[in-house]
DNA sequence: TCATTAACTGTCG
DNA sequence: CGACAGTTAATGA
């Protein structure tokens, strides 16, 4: 089994790497458990308890909730550095979420009586979290107001922008893969609507498609397309 | 290769 | 705009 170490670590915006020398002091770094994931495996499942916290070291995992006919609302997309379970730490009570890599994915995780006692020994630790945990409250308020107000063309521009900025393209093509579902279940429409929006998009040749990679050639016109909602400066 | 899953299209409420 | 049914294309066991 592969033990992530957080010194070699890149994953700068971390926030055990940003604290690293203070938690490794104090022996922490020891009591830290490395989890790896395969492509689609489901590792927190819905209403199960939480054990601790978890940070990406490196691949990539969407967080859902899931409805009563089955239908997914990806939460969000998380990636090397970011971190899953936050919302339940703490809470007690079991956490309403899933969480599936999707792609390979190396996890980092901290059980939540290791996470409690560094958070009360560690004051620079838990001021970054808390921090993060304000940034996350933004953001999901402007994706409540997003998915309420957006119209499914927007809101399909908008879940590609944040794709954009999450993942980067490489070679003309955004660096994930990801199914029309998956569009879909995070921008809150169905996947023939995002089909559709893609290839009205693709006609008026504002992405590229090839299979399910996805390019966006000229991002700033992109982004002209929402502009009028100031909705793509931020989540 | 065959069987399953995903992409896409048309239509209807 | 979303839901359903149906066809075609891609994937993978």
């Amino acid at each position: 089994m592969i033990k992530a170490d957080c010194h070699s670590c890149n994953n700068n915006h971390c926030l055990i790497k940003k604290h690293v020398h203070e938690i490794d002091k104090k022996g922490y770094l020891d009591q830290k458990n490395t989890l790896t994931c395969k492509k689609t495996q489901n590792f927190l499942l819905e209403g199960a308890p939480l054990q601790g916290l978890f940070f990406i070291y490196s691949g990539s995992v969407k967080v859902f909730k899931t409805g009563i006919n089955g239908k997914e609302q990806i939460i969000r997309f998380s990636n090397d550095g970011d971190i899953i379970g936050h919302r339940g730490f703490g809470a007690g009570q079991s956490y309403q979420i899933s969480a599936v890599a999707v792609a390979d994915t190396v996890l980092c995780n901290f059980s939540n009586h290791v996470l409690e006692d560094m958070l009360k020994k560690i004051p620079n630790l838990t001021y970054s979290l808390m921090t993060f945990y304000a940034e996350e409250l933004s953001r999901s308020e402007s994706k409540m107001k997003k998915i309420a107000q957006m119209s499914v063309r927007e809101k399909v521009i908008d879940t590609l922008l944040y794709f954009n900025r999450k993942y980067g393209q490489k070679e003309g093509f955004l660096d994930i893969k990801l199914s029309r579902k998956e569009i879909a279940d995070f921008a809150g429409t169905t996947d023939e609507q995002v089909i559709r929006v893609l290839s009205a998009l693709k006609k008026e040749s504002l992405i590229q498609t090839e299979g399910k990679k996805i390019g966006i050639p000229n991002l700033q016109l992109f982004k002209q397309q929402i502009a009028e909602h100031n909705f793509f400066l931020d989540s």
